[in-house]
DNA sequence: AGCACGCCGACT
DNA sequence: GTCGGCGTGCTC
């Protein structure tokens, strides 16, 4: 009897991504279980491919002679074996190659980590944790769907929240003498997921929880950290070194924890898993950048079939995705109980253009608001562009200011600051007007910077603080101040703003894309939660049913506007769509071949810019979700059938690798234009 | 990817 | 007769 290794070769390419049986030889058989790294020969003896061991079998169901597994990296299992199963069925349903995800899922060897890790007490468990309610919910309503392991669409509490800190942590600062800890502020949401989380955790299960920015992890790691012990909450985010990604991968499998990060978590190997969440899902960071470009959501939503865990999306304005599954009854409904919404105030723009520039862009009442609010507390000041304006036009004839080199549009960071263009960052030094030959330009638009110094002068003697993307700003103290931030950057105060102002709602609104109300309403919605309970939030310049759902608080609303919409005219996220990019025979093959199974007309095929590829051409095809698996596979298997033969440039000279069918599922970026 | 296998034109 | 062109296909 021969033991036989049943392998997941670590490369791209779509026609090896199967399982290979090698031989275990005798001296590595007591280390070769699954989820090891190896070394493996591929077709002739002297090429090497690194791969995992998945499955150890008595027999292969391979009828050739194997050989040998060459080989093995290291005794460490890196590639728990549900791990394996989720990249198989993301890879699957996404028509990508399980390689692929499993990069994102593993990261490269460590072996610092590795010995730490093999050093380690196997006998060790942490102290039992107990967990405290989930607070702002019905009583017991999400300890209920987390026991059950069912699935909720859950809107966030909308304020801040205080947590009492840390047990057993408080009494060692300095000669404070008192011994209770400060209390912890963290946003609503992220208080419900750490209370969640531990409650899952109370049962000796793990979490894994997906934030879509670098500073959610860190509100959700503080909220975690005030309600169970610092060894059982390990993260995952872009940031970390691989020697800190291997650790914490290790860790999640050693005893039940709470994984949390950015995209990547989804992927953490936890033990035992009985809690899968994610915070503000309809957030583009949660689109992966890598093949097969799969979204979190996606992966959460496989991993829960999969595991049966409990399933969450919190947020405060539903996802059209989201609210497809809950109008589904895949996911329940679940809203706060008894908590203070903001105090939503729509304004229609006011055009009295008297005294300062910015008093012209705030219609009075907001204005007063603000202005009383500022007395006693901190007022937040939300707009749609960073720095001085969001253009620069000629100060003699008014023309757009445009970039030399790119004809990108110019801006200016700062008073006074060299023009700058905003594509591709060129200075435009000695700038003149194409059209009239002067050389000045003034700004156009409010940038947050700009708004920012017409406030200071209107308010003399506030503080005024500017955070963008170039100045993040994490927290500002609860004194009196103005913070004038972008959309998306907008700092956390212990306790919530007294007032919020929501500026340039017409603008945001005004760019085309198929996701730019759900944008819009996320941003209002999680500007206007870092207000304090109930605070006043002035919606300026928004009518109509937007302003009537941010008033009411009800924002599943729009979201089924838009489902609906979307239902009748083919579009995702009511049905999936697939992007074919390639040869136009390559492309039109892969057409025919999904024959019967899509929704609505074939989008193209039609001439795309690829300057390395020329008569590269594109086609997009609708599909209904039941069909998912079926279009799949037929993509899938056409990628592999084109992918040895290379195709022909005009000059006769063949190219290296180019391959003639790319396949892309439910990217939804060329429906952006519509 | 790479590399072997294989089936048609000019050569010792 | 065979040497070698690169189209096709496979990799445990």
């Amino acid at each position: 009897m021969t033991t036989v290794a049943r392998v997941v070769l670590d490369s791209p390419l779509p026609q090896l991504d199967r399982l290979f049986d090698y031989r275990v030889p005798a001296e590595l058989e007591d280390d070769c279980v699954p989820g090891v790294r190896v070394k493996v020969p591929l077709r002739t003896g002297a090429r090497m491919s690194d791969g995992y061991v998945v499955e150890i079998v008595d027999e292969g169901d391979y009828p050739g002679e194997l050989s040998a597994i060459e080989t093995l990296v290291s005794p460490v299992p890196v590639l728990a074996p549900e791990i394996w199963k989720l990249a198989r069925a993301v890879a699957d349903r996404a028509a990508g190659v399980a390689s692929d995800v499993l990069r994102l899922a593993v990261p490269t060897r460590q072996v610092r980590a590795e010995k730490a890790w093999l050093a380690r007490d196997p006998s060790w468990s942490p102290p039992p944790v107990s967990a405290p309610p989930v607070t702002g919910y019905a009583e017991g309503m999400l300890e209920g769907v987390i026991a059950e392991h069912d699935r909720a669409a859950v809107a966030a509490v909308p304020h801040p929240v205080a947590l009492p800190g840390p047990a057993g942590d408080g009494g060692d600062g300095d000669g404070d003498g008192d011994g209770a800890a400060d209390p912890v502020w963290v946003p609503g949401w992220a208080a419900t997921l750490a209370q969640a989380a531990a409650h899952t955790l109370a049962a000796e299960q793990s979490a894994v929880i997906a934030v879509p920015d670098f500073r959610d992890v860190i509100d959700l790691e503080r909220a975690l950290l005030a309600v169970l012990p610092p060894e059982r909450v390990v993260r995952f985010d872009a940031k970390q070194t691989n020697g800190q990604r291997a650790k914490a991968l290790l860790q999640a499998r050693t005893h039940p924890v709470v994984a949390i990060g950015n995209r990547t978590a989804v992927y953490a190997p936890a033990t035992d898993l009985g809690l899968i969440a994610m915070w503000d899902d309809g957030d583009a960071s949660f689109i992966e950048q890598r093949a097969p470009y799969v979204h979190t959501r996606d992966v959460a939503l496989v991993r829960a079939a999969q595991s049966g865990a409990a399933l969450l999306f919190v947020s405060h304005a539903r996802s059209t995705d989201v609210q497809r599954l809950v109008e589904l009854h895949w996911l329940q409904d679940v809203t706060p109980f008894r908590v203070k919404t903001p105090k939503v105030i729509p304004t229609v723009q006011q055009t009295s253009a008297e005294g300062y520039a910015a008093q012209a862009r705030i219609p009075s009442s907001a204005w007063r608001a603000a202005r009383e609010a500022s007395q006693h507390g901190p007022v937040l000041v939300q707009v749609a562009s960073p720095g001085f304006g969001t253009g620069l036009v000629c100060a003699e004839c008014g023309e757009r200011a445009h970039c030399r080199i790119c004809g990108g549009p110019l801006g200016s960071p700062h008073r006074g600051a060299t023009p700058q263009c905003r594509f591709c960052g060129a200075l435009a030094v000695g700038f003149r007007c194409p059209t009239c030959g002067n050389g000045t330009v003034k700004p156009v638009g409010q940038g947050a910077q700009r708004t920012a110094d017409e406030l200071g002068r209107a308010f003399p003697g506030t503080r005024i603080v500017v955070a963008d993307g170039s100045r993040p700003l994490d927290e500002v103290p609860a004194r009196p101040s103005v913070v004038v931030a972008t959309r998306g950057a907008e700092p956390s105060v212990p306790g919530g703003y007294a007032c919020v102002l929501l500026l340039d709602g017409e603008k945001m609104l005004a760019r085309e894309g198929l996701r730019v109300q759900e944008d819009v309403l996320r941003f209002w919605t999680n500007a206007a939660a870092k207000g304090a309970p109930g605070a006043e939030a002035y919606l300026v310049g928004i009518g109509g049913k937007l302003a009537t759902a941010m008033a009411l608080w009800r924002l599943d609303g729009p979201a089924h506007d838009e489902l609906t919409d979307r239902r009748e005219l083919h579009f995702p996220p009511a049905v999936r769509v697939a992007t074919m990019t390639g040869t136009d025979e390559a492309v039109t093959a892969a057409v025919e071949a999904l024959e019967g199974a899509t929704a609505g007309p074939v989008l193209g095929p039609v001439p795309v810019e690829d300057d390395a590829l020329p008569g590269t051409v594109r086609a997009i095809v609708r599909f209904p979700y039941a069909h998912g698996a079926e279009v799949a596979a037929t993509l899938k298997a056409e990628v592999i059938r084109r992918s040895s033969t290379r195709r022909v440039l005009k000059g006769g000279n063949r190219r290296r690798a180019a391959p003639t069918l790319r396949v892309r599922l439910d990217d939804a970026e060329p429906f952006s234009e519509v």
